[in-house]
DNA sequence: CGTGCGCTTGACTTTTTTCAATAAAGGTGG
DNA sequence: CCACCTTTATTGAAAAAAGTCAAGCGCACG
């Protein structure tokens, strides 16, 4: 695949015409990234953002004792670090490779008098870290108003609205990872899985499989309305 | 003050040009709150943005049961509920006037029109919601990675920062709304200031005066190198 | 084939919240 | 101007939620 077909691929670049695409594809670097290998440290000089074409790539904070929160899991085809390209131009997180992933970069400086010229990118830009900005609050409101199980079943039916299958879902993390993009530890993240099936909220299945026995239940849990280990 | 004077005081329309400014002024609507007023609910549509010009302005997410976590605290000159102008048309959040404010809205088309016509007008934004971004990063981190001690120790030397006086500063908000702030409860600060003073980290003084003594084990709180109520 | 990582479980500790009581402060209407 | 009432703040005791530490299992990968 050319760089051409792979920019105009991009959601971030549709609506843009075919000449401004050749200019993307002209400042663009592909770069290659093995599993687990660091992308950028938080605090670095951010030269510019990146698009992810294939494999995944976690956005993180650490804490000095090595704790973990993913602030968001990358997809193909989603932008990350744009917020530096604007504001800051140092890297406000960590970025890992979760597996062997590819990307394309844009170098801030040309980015930006493409940008500056091109307003149907702006706008595409402006909707990109609008819903970045809200997927965020919702992060904040779900690590401050709601507990663990609460999250975890908000998650849950989260992945259950994205996959075909209606009630049997895959856990796209591993559990540590997943307990790091929830806000809390392995160890509590087992506990309440287990307390949910014990509940028959859920049945764990061997490997990452999960099979949603109870959706109102879990959609009271994440709301709120109901607790873990409390009769209806 | 007519609307232009007004609009060309607001940093997100620095270096628009000044029949800009008449067509931002032309779509522009005045819009005045009492203290306490709501502004808007979460959830509702969103017709365009707001500039705050006068009082203040909370930004939050409430729970079921009430509970209330405040998103952002907004002061004059600073923009709000941008993103839902360029993703969801949804009020991601609550708005209340925590004072009698002034506000100029901009009504949504009228002003993607504009911003489609103006690159700069489109970069100012997009520095804008960077930044919002990256506080919004740094509230997640502070909410997962830090107890209350160091959420309010960070909150504290922000403070000292941005004012004038060295050791002493003001408290810009009530207990009860700084907890939300903080993402926590008030007897839980209260305890944290009392434990905190026992220390001698800071003085709480009558009012909302708090004098800080001892900047470095605020600092190491901060960061997380340290903990209350243990010797170094 | 073994070492290590991912995961689970138990016992215990720490942190935070909840509930309740009380006190001080501030604004309102008589 | 004062009495009243709501809001704001503080403190104690108890409960709940989550984290730490430690042990153990099993699978995968080198």
């Amino acid at each position: 695949m050319t760089l051409i077909e792979q920019i105009t691929t991009v959601p971030l670049f549709r609506g843009v015409r075919r000449e401004q695409c050749e200019a993307l594809a002209a400042i663009a670097v592909e770069k290659t990234y093995a599993k687990s290998q660091n992308i950028f440290l938080e605090g670095a000089d951010a030269a510019g953002f990146y698009v992810l074409r294939s494999g995944r790539v976690k956005i993180y904070k650490l804490s000095p004792e090595g704790k973990e929160q993913i602030l968001h899991v990358i997809e193909p085809n989603d932008t990350f670090a744009e917020a530096a390209v604007f504001a800051g131009h140092r890297f406000p997180a960590h970025a890992d490779a979760m597996e062997a992933s590819k990307t394309l970069f844009f170098p801030r400086q040309a980015f930006l008098a493409l940008i500056e010229r091109h307003p149907s990118l702006a706008l595409n830009m402006l909707a990109d870290l609008s819903r970045r900005l809200q997927r965020f609050a919702n992060l904040i409101e779900s690590l401050s108003l709601k507990e663990v199980p609460g999250r975890l079943a908000a998650h849950l039916l989260y992945l259950s609205e994205r996959q075909d299958d209606r009630d049997e879902l895959v856990l796209d993390l591993s559990k540590v990872q997943l307990a790091s993009l929830l806000g809390t530890i392995p160890e509590t993240l087992s506990r309440v899985l287990a307390k949910m099936a014990r509940e028959g909220l859920i049945e764990v299945q061997e490997g990452r499989k999960i099979r949603l026995l109870d959706r109102e239940s879990l959609e009271e849990l994440s709301t709120g309305e109901r607790r873990l280990g409390t009769a209806t």
